[in-house]
DNA sequence: TGCCTGAACATAGCATCGCTATGTATTGTG
DNA sequence: CACAATACATAGCGATGCTATGTTCAGGCA
């Protein structure tokens, strides 16, 4: 039993309820604390209530988002490692599916906006690298091309994860991007090969990045 | 009180389910059928249960959006009128922003599926036209391209109507569906003025062809 | 040392949720 | 006109999120 009001109940509780999300079941108050040996009055002094464990909850999976995406491979090809970003972006929405359909919930502000802006961040930083270099005209803007990769990569995933379109579908990210990044500019073949190196991970590598196993054996 | 089964009551209460999803209340079976007269049974002999009314919501969703893409206009440019049917599509989903939501909510499969399939056959008819004439390469996958104009349009909406981005960045759609078509083999300037032409309604006609009139009074 | 205050937690209970078992009224049919 | 079937209302069950109340322990002070 914690006396102090330490960050391991806490952190207990946010991947308690990310498991029994990845798990399918439903994500009760009382079946929440049932295996953590804690009360349902945890819940409300570390969160003020479900919302507040939702909301952390979120803000786990834009935490997730950040790391993936920052573990993403820099190679001297910005449009190459845009495109890494992207097939990272659906990696992690895939792996956690339940964590992104939280992140993406209405009704539910996020505690630290910041973790959101960070995400575009990583693709300002490759559209501007991209202009550096001469791939991207200099007139584009950074924001709105790394909001456009967005909404492709969030409508892909989202389609797919939770919704009516086969696994498969996901393939068309590779020429959609590709399509976006030559209205910018870029060279079409030069930009589909750069494309296509990015957005297929290289074998050798981790190809299934699931930071937690399937849910096999439950 | 009707005795046979009649839609009416079936229509009654989609749309209070519809309107409470509207008016951001709490959609419980009991609120449901408080105004209307009938009891908690009702739901069940109409509809099974609460997934049922979800399901037939959700296929109300379906049918609202294949009303309002078959409503787009006809011209004689179909490059045009495939940048009308994305604008139709974000106008519908921002003018039933619940609903658009329960659709692509997961748990729940849809009892005709055919109301999806006809969704994404108006933008393979149009594709298939702009390849007739010229605009799109012979060898362009409709089906492919038409997914992929739905994964745009769902992700630019998706972020807009229920998550972070400003209502704004729906003017990303135009730049992005014309790079889309650029990239199979429309010519750029042609295609950025079509898209702008059937992207932006004309004056004059509905410019907010909403159904239902917006939540001000309550 | 002994007590006292306040924080951290457990316990019990409330209103409400979706859902079902049961009762009642109406319609069609012989 | 009696009977079976259907459509609906009522009451109640288990479970939910949440809160009011009780209980235990850390740490300051005389």
């Amino acid at each position: 039993m914690v006396r102090t009001k330490d960050p391991v109940v806490r952190t207990l509780l946010i991947e308690r309820a990310a498991q029994m999300l990845r798990t399918r079941e439903p994500v009760t108050l009382r079946a929440i604390v049932a295996g953590t040996g804690v009360s349902t009055m945890a819940v409300y002094t570390y969160f003020g209530g479900m919302d507040g464990l939702w909301q952390a909850t979120r803000q786990e999976g834009f935490t997730r988002l950040a790391a993936k995406l920052k573990a993403a491979p820099q190679t001297a090809d910005p449009v190459r490692d845009l495109a890494a970003l992207g097939a990272a972006y659906l990696s992690n929405a895939l792996a956690n599916p339940d964590l992104y359909r939280v992140m993406f919930d209405a009704g539910f502000e996020l505690g630290d906006p910041a973790a959101a802006d960070e995400t575009l961040h990583c693709l300002v930083r490759d559209i501007d690298r991209a202009k550096a270099i001469g791939r991207f005209r200099r007139d584009v803007d950074s924001l709105a091309l790394a909001t456009q990769s967005w909404a492709i990569g969030h409508g892909l995933v989202s389609l797919v994860s939770t919704g009516p379109l086969p696994r498969q579908a996901l393939d068309h990210g590779a020429p959609m991007l590709t399509a976006l990044f030559t209205s910018c500019g870029d060279d079409p073949d030069t930009c589909r090969r750069s494309v296509e190196l990015g957005w297929h991970p290289e074998p050798g590598r981790e190809t299934a990045p699931v930071d937690q196993p399937p849910p096999a054996n439950t």
